[in-house]
DNA sequence: TATGAATGAGAGTTCATTCAT
DNA sequence: AATGAATGAACTCTCATTCAT
């Protein structure tokens, strides 16, 4: 019985410090990190202002654990997502895809993550460095080298083409409302990179 | 001779002016608004606390006339240097090679708009849009659209387009480093997009 | 017991707030609003700057806060205090000894009060007028009138004739040293007062 | 010519004083002194801001100033009003209506005289009671002492009363609006303090 | 674990005053 | 005598953080 106390306690703790990561999110987003308020975040998540320092030493660390946790999930999603289909041109819509229907429905941490990597800090960029580095790596190895090798994208460096690839991906997230809604949808902006990457003897 | 003293200090009030600007666009670049010390400006400006605000009326009005006047300044360089040549293969070209250029010589207040446009704050998003739809207009008009009539280019919508052509300059621009050195040159990002747009009959 | 802790930690929240009232009294009789220092208040009563930030949203709501909590109790003092006398010869005199007596044991907010009668600030004069509106009612209402009817006092209109005897109140309470003395006594400003309005044939 | 120059230019430096201290007036009316500003008098006077201290060391000496011409000019001008009439009660009416009509034709500076009475600053208080307890003596020795001496006055001593005088007017003194009408007109308050003065066998 | 009163460093802003012109 | 750019102390207000309960 002890032992089931404690795993509802901890099932709640997790629960708290979730339902303060998503209220973070919101805020952030909304205020971007300066301006957003540790009291404001504590009041919508619903709890004592006090109650985020039982989970987070400080807003900075908040912060960090949203970049975090939030990018990983990003990653992981995304990974899963490209890995369930085969070839470079699937591969390629589907990241597209995938990454827009992600950002639709992670409004607010899409918009922390976007605004850390155009942002001005550089800790926090450098924190959001390690897991996309990682997303680099996957582009260029599971959907441009291939793509290269049998001949259906012309002989780009995989490495920078990532990152035109990540750029324009990012570019267009960066415009969803509040609907989730992008100024183009994934099929066009595929269209538009595909043709960039294409060979033209294919 | 009276006159010549007039002119001489509106020469100065002026230069006053432009010191306090450059100083917030250093201060705004590496701190964020939110983030950014009126004191801090000044003083770096050469000015005491209170100098600032003979000139401008909040901190807010400072970061306006900041995006403002830069942001004009962007767009009449680059229209400037486009209309220079001629064939839209030349002036998109032209257009990623000065704008490039453009932010490796004005870092600081480039990062500025590129903060603003992914940051958080609707406001000066808003103002900085007055701008850049002008922008917008001139990219479609005066590239796309006779590279599509000159049958250079395929048959896209010329708005849209130009919407993924500044979501690529800006994602390079954004990845200047404190040389003005980027991920990617002019010649290469032109490569990515003029593959993206070429008519592949051509 | 929880209830009997959360009483506890009522009690002290209100103790706060009346010792910054209290404090700020002392202040703004000092130095006016204007001059009134929120960082010398907070001090005062014992706390750091912020804390009166935890009950008043601003200095201007401290301000009315005082003015609306004090202005009411006086107006329940002076009517209680009347009200234990009959007939108007007695009223009127206990108008005069409450009153003063009153503000010789509140002397700063007393000042307060009159200081912002007679000051500039628009605003704060409206916020004492709906509270000061009543005690002209009350004192035509239950003093004047009656004394007309009983034909104890002449045939004055009760209403200005209610604002010559706070004028007349006023004007003596504002003479109020620190030890709350005045340079007429309620009995003197009685008879001054008594004589204006006594019915000669009585 | 030289010394016609001379004359010229003092005519100018005083009307310049005037027309600062004029403006101070409206100010120091409006804002109270600690709201005052420096700036928004010279403008509206006419100048900019740094020649108010061509004219007066401080913000306090420019109170100063205003405080002691304007008493001055108040006393002197209630001095020959009263005296142009004979009869204590001839003289107590004259002085209720001289002192309002003075006001009304000098509301700003009026406004400023009674702030400054019901306020809190000690040191203008004190500046200001050396001109008033000159009035007092004027009311006590050519009104009050003659009106008991010849019968018409009860038995009062005549500088307490005197002070009821002045409360009274200035009392009702301060309910000028921007036309300068009161709550009472000069017949009614005269009235009223006449009763309170009055030997009924008379 | 949750609370929220208290804190005080630090922010943006105001403004009386100075002084070179 | 008139100017107004520059100054910096002082102000109100914010808010991340602490801690006793």
């Amino acid at each position: 019985m002890a032992r089931h106390k404690k795993d509802e306690r901890t099932q709640v703790i997790s629960e708290t410090r979730q339902q303060l990561l998503t209220a973070a999110a919101d805020e952030f987003a909304q205020e971007g990190y300066s301006g957003a308020n540790i009291n404001r975040i504590s009041q919508s998540a619903g709890y004592a202002k006090g109650t985020i320092y039982n989970y987070f030493p400080s807003k900075r660390a908040l912060m960090d654990a949203l970049i975090d946790e939030f990018s990983k999930k990003h990653l992981d999603y995304l990974v899963t997502q490209v890995r369930q289909v085969e070839g470079p041109l699937a591969r390629l819509e589907r990241f597209f895809e995938a990454g827009f229907a992600f950002v639709a429905q992670n409004l607010s941490p899409g918009r922390v993550i976007i605004n850390t990597l155009y942002g001005p800090d550089a800790e926090f960029k450098a924190h959001l460095g390690q897991v996309y580095t990682s997303m680099f790596h996957f582009i260029s190895q599971e959907i441009i080298l291939p793509g290269i090798q049998q001949g259906v994208f012309r002989q780009v460096e995989p490495f920078p083409t990532a990152g035109f690839l990540m750029t324009i991906y990012l570019g267009f997230a960066s415009t969803a409302d509040d609907d989730g809604s992008l100024t183009m949808n994934a099929k066009q902006v595929f269209d538009y990179a595909l043709n960039g990457l294409r060979d033209p003897s294919s």
